[in-house]
RNA sequence: GGCCCCGUCGUCUAGCGGUUAGGAUCCAUGGUUUUCAUCCAUGUCACAGGAGUUCAAUUCUCCUCGGGGUCACCA
């Protein structure tokens, strides 16, 4: 069976890359029939906090990725790495090193001058005498010192790595006992059953680190898959410092999940030429050995584009439900069909369409004054009256086709152009030269609120 | 700097030795629409550079250049 995982550190809010692998390891543990499991890496104590687990939480929660089982908490797990830790220190695999941070300081300087890479020197590697006093010892592994290293990795393939450029004999425990990172990350991911992980690239040159403690543990490796990171439009690893990147953001911005996961999914990977991907075309679809090599850069034009998509095809019943989170009740509107039928073809976000159902729906208090020019000059207010005289004289005024035809009437009788009284009826209704078409405006307002709008119109511009 | 990864239109990408290098987005133009938006059509735009290998390289190899990642008692 298929197991992934996605393994946050609790340091802040999700953002969309961490986002963009949770997606690609759910998606593959559920063309699988696997599972996707939750884990928070929470050792580090000061900087981790329980917000930000929460935050995490509320993302998945929005865009409906759910986990399988129990979250794990690494904070919850000490006595494992301890029990862990112990074997191999009973088995001659591990050992403490006394070394003062000074001195590791002053170690690494020297080696800087002289142009070396800075690495342990395994001072106390296979120390037998009386312990210094005073230094709370870390625990450190015993890494090979020569022969190769390889990384089958699902996605950049066979990445070598040589021992001796790249590893030393590294902390797994610190002087507080608080194991450290690679440690605990082969660990769990080997208790809790993880056998393809799929991560940032970034974790590439951990790896070899990582098989270091597999081996020690005597475990079986994963399969791995990192995935190339998405970058900023300065072409820099996407950092929180970047604006935008908080995934709930996007929602109070008017996104909708399913254009974030369809723009997210496409991030790194493809099938042929299909843009839009349904959750569960995504999840039949997906396979991460199709994922790029390469980084992509992060640009929202798409976002915008899919946002707008989804926008345009969702039913309207979605969209009025949706809108009640921008304080818009239009579930009692009985023109609620027409109205965003028209509106959600203009919107790009869910935000924009609340915004121009609000304005729709609001009595203009004032007129975009070039419009205003430009339409009431000429017999404007009398085309406006003779209009309104019509649609007041008739009480079978209801869906657009019936203001069309009474547009039509005035035109007819007028002997006049549909834009003497579309510029002017437009600017009344809607106080500017753009929107809607008219017969559906007036449909939507109904008759009553029509005829104050010319009404105020013509006030206006008497 | 060492090590590792990457390099096709501005952006997201297809391509897996022979293609007029395809799609999407963006932008521009035209059509539809009384306006705007939608929709439709058309157009501009790319294989980083140089050596090889080959009858033939975007595709394989090497080098250069460029970009990124990583080198903790952070994760």
């Amino acid at each position: 069976m298929t197991v992934t995982r996605f393994a946050p550190s609790p340091t802040g809010y999700l953002h969309i890359g961490g986002l963009r692998t949770a997606l690609f390891s759910y998606l593959w543990a559920k063309k699988n029939n696997g599972k996707f499991l939750l884990r928070i890496e929470d050792t580090d104590k000061a900087r981790n906090s329980k917000e930000a687990t929460e935050a995490i939480l509320k993302a998945f929660d929005w865009l409906g990725l759910n986990h399988d089982g129990v979250i794990t908490y690494q904070s919850q797990r000490d006595e494992i790495y301890a029990k862990y830790i112990k074997q191999l220190l009973d088995e001659g695999k591990a050992y403490k090193c006394y070394m003062s941070k000074e001195e590791l300081t002053q170690l690494r300087e020297t080696q800087m001058a002289n142009n070396e890479r800075t690495k342990y020197n395994g001072k106390f590697r296979d120390f037998d005498g009386t312990a210094p006093e005073g230094i709370e010892p870390v625990i450190r592994i015993k890494a090979p010192l020569s022969g190769e290293i390889l990384v089958k990795d699902g996605v950049k393939g066979d990445v070598s790595f040589q021992a001796q450029d790249i590893l030393d004999d590294f902390v797994i425990a610190r002087a507080d006992g608080a194991p450290t990172y690679n440690f605990v990350v082969a660990i769990d991911d080997h208790l809790m059953g993880i056998n393809e992980v799929i991560r940032g690239d970034d974790h590439l040159s951990n790896t070899p680190k990582q098989i270091v403690v597999y081996e020690a543990l005597g475990f079986d490796l994963p399969k791995f898959y990192h995935v190339p990171m998405i970058h900023n439009s300065a072409g820099k690893k996407l950092s929180k410092r970047d604006g935008a990147t908080d995934v709930m953001a996007y929602k109070e911005m008017g996104y909708t999940p399913e254009a974030l996961l369809n723009f997210l999914v496409r991030l790194g990977w493809s099938h042929g030429d299909q843009e839009i991907f349904s959750m569960d075309e995504m999840i039949h679809l997906f396979d991460p050995s199709d994922i790029n090599k390469s980084a992509s850069i992060y640009n929202t034009e798409k976002l915008d584009w899919l946002n707008s998509h989804y926008i345009k095809n969702s039913s309207n019943d979605l969209l009025a439900q949706l809108l009640t989170g921008y304080g818009l009740v239009l579930s009692s509107h009985d023109k609620k069909e027409i109205l965003l039928d028209e509106l959600k073809k203009r919107a790009k976000t869910l935000k924009d369409l609340a915004d121009l159902t609000k304005e729709i729906l609001t009595t203009p208090s004032s007129y975009d004054e070039k419009a205003l020019k430009k339409a009431f000059k000429g017999d404007a207010v009398s085309v406006l009256n003779a209009f309104g005289a019509k649609i007041t004289a008739n009480d079978n005024l209801h869906l657009p086709s019936d203001y069309h035809t009474a547009m039509q009437e005035i035109v007819t009788e007028l002997e006049i152009g549909f834009g003497k009284i579309g510029q002017p009826l437009r600017v009344a209704l809607l106080g500017k030269m753009s929107g809607p078409g008219l017969d559906s405006v007036m449909a939507i307002l109904g008759k009553d609120e029509t005829m104050l709008r010319i009404a105020n119109a013509i006030a206006a511009n008497s």
